[in-house]
DNA sequence: AAATAAAAATGAACTGGTTTAGGAAATAAG
DNA sequence: CTTATTTCCTAAACCAGTTCATTTTTATTT
C-alpha cells in the first residue's frame, strides 16, 4: 500500500476519497517496472493500462508509413501516460509507449477501471477532470503548431518544461514539436536565417 | 420541453435518465436562436455556455498575431461547440465561435453544468464519455497534421466530412486543414505539381 | 436587377523546413 | 579502456506550401 500512495494523493487532489474507498482503489493498482528501451505499449496490442509514472521518463510516439516517428506525449514522474484512443476503445495500439530510463510505474488495468468507476462514483468525476484538462492541453498544442514556427515552438517547450528537454533525446524531442532533427540542430545552433 | 428532446436523447445514448432526471435536466437548458455571422464566443470574454447545435453550422477559431485564422473545430446538427478552455478554467477565451449559417442552438450555462453534475452523478459518466472521445479525436487529428501531407488531409476530410466541407466555406476549411486558401484551390484544381 | 461586397481562382516569385550524406561526440557494452 | 552503437552536428540541394498581386465568380444588399 504505501507504495502506491503517489496515485492515491493525485487522485486525492482532485476528489475527497475515504479511507474506506482508498484500500479498496489500491486493491487494483500495480507496480510495475520496466528498463529503458522497453516498451508498454505497441502497435498491433490493445493498450490495458493507464500507466502512472513514479519514477523515470516515457514517450509515446508513432511510426508513419514512411518510417518517420512523431512523438505525441511524453511523460515523466507524477505524469500519466498510454495510447489513449487504444485504451478507450480498446482497439489495437497506433502507439509505441517507450521507457527513456529505467523506470517504476504504477498501472491500472482496463477493465478494472471500469469497474470501480462503478463502485465509486466520485471517481468519474476525477476521470473527467483529467481528461478536459488533457484535452485543452491538446489543443494549445494544436494551436500552436498552426500559429508558431519550428522555432518559436522550440522556445516555447524550453521555457515550460525544461525538466523534460533536459531528459529525453535531441529526436524525440524534434518529432514532438514536428520538425527535423537537423532543424532542432540548427536552432539550437543558431544557423537559422533569422538572427 | 419538446424542443429541448435532441440533448435529451443525445445524452440518452450514454446513460440512462429517468424521467424525473430528464425535466429536472431539461430546467437547465436554454434556446437560442442566432443569425448567420453572429458570434456566440468571442476573444476576452469568459465563454459560459457549452452549446449543443439543433440546426445550423458554426467554427471555431483563432485569430493569431499576424491576423491569420486558424479553424479549430466545425459544428453542425447534432454537435456541441464552444471554447472549451475557456470553459472549463473559466478564463477569457481565445477563441471566435461564429455561426455560418442562420442557426438554433441548446445551451448549457457553466453553472447550471456544475449544479446538475452534483446533483445528477450519472451525468459525470456522461461528460467523461464524451470528453474522451473529443480527446481521442484531437489526438488522431495532431497526428494527422504531422504524418500527411496537405492534399492527403484535405482527401481524408472530405472522405469523412463531404457534408461539412459542403456547408462551410473554403477558406474556413483551408484554416482548418492548416494550409493557405490559395493552396487548397489548387488542390481542388489539380495543379498541385503532384497528379 | 444593379451595385457592392465576399469568396474563389490563378500564376510567378519566394522561403521555412526537409533531405541526403557525411563526420564528430557521446554513451553503452564487452 | 576499447570497441560498437547511438546521438548530434554541418552544409548544400531541394520542395511543399506561402505570399503577393490581380482577376473571376459567387453571394448579399439596396
Amino acid at each position: 500500500m504505501k507504495d502506491l500512495l503517489p496515485v492515491i494523493d493525485y487522485i486525492s487532489r482532485y476528489v475527497d476519497l475515504t479511507d474506506d474507498e482508498k484500500n479498496h482503489l489500491a486493491g487494483f493498482l500495480k507496480i510495475t517496472k520496466v528498463k529503458k528501451r522497453q516498451f508498454i505499449v505497441q502497435p498491433g496490442f490493445v493498450c490495458q493500462h493507464k500507466s502512472y509514472v513514479v519514477k523515470g521518463a516515457f514517450r509515446g510516439y508513432l511510426v508513419d508509413n514512411e518510417g518517420k516517428e512523431h512523438t505525441l506525449s511524453f511523460a515523466i514522474e507524477d505524469w500519466w501516460i498510454s495510447d489513449y484512443s487504444s485504451l478507450i476503445y480498446q482497439e489495437p495500439a497506433t502507439l509505441f509507449v517507450e521507457a527513456l530510463e529505467d523506470s517504476i510505474l504504477i498501472q491500472i488495468a482496463y477493465e478494472d477501471e471500469q469497474r470501480f468507476l462503478a463502485e465509486i462514483p466520485k471517481l468519474e468525476k476525477f476521470e473527467r477532470i483529467i481528461t478536459q484538462r488533457s484535452l485543452a492541453f491538446q489543443q494549445k498544442r494544436l494551436l500552436s503548431n498552426f500559429t508558431k514556427t519550428a522555432e518559436e515552438r522550440y522556445d516555447e517547450f524550453m521555457s515550460k518544461y525544461a525538466a523534460i528537454a533536459k531528459r529525453v533525446p535531441q529526436y524525440a524531442l524534434a518529432s514532438y514539436l514536428g520538425f527535423s532533427t537537423e532543424y532542432l540542430s540548427k536552432i539550437r545552433n543558431g544557423k537559422t536565417s533569422k538572427s
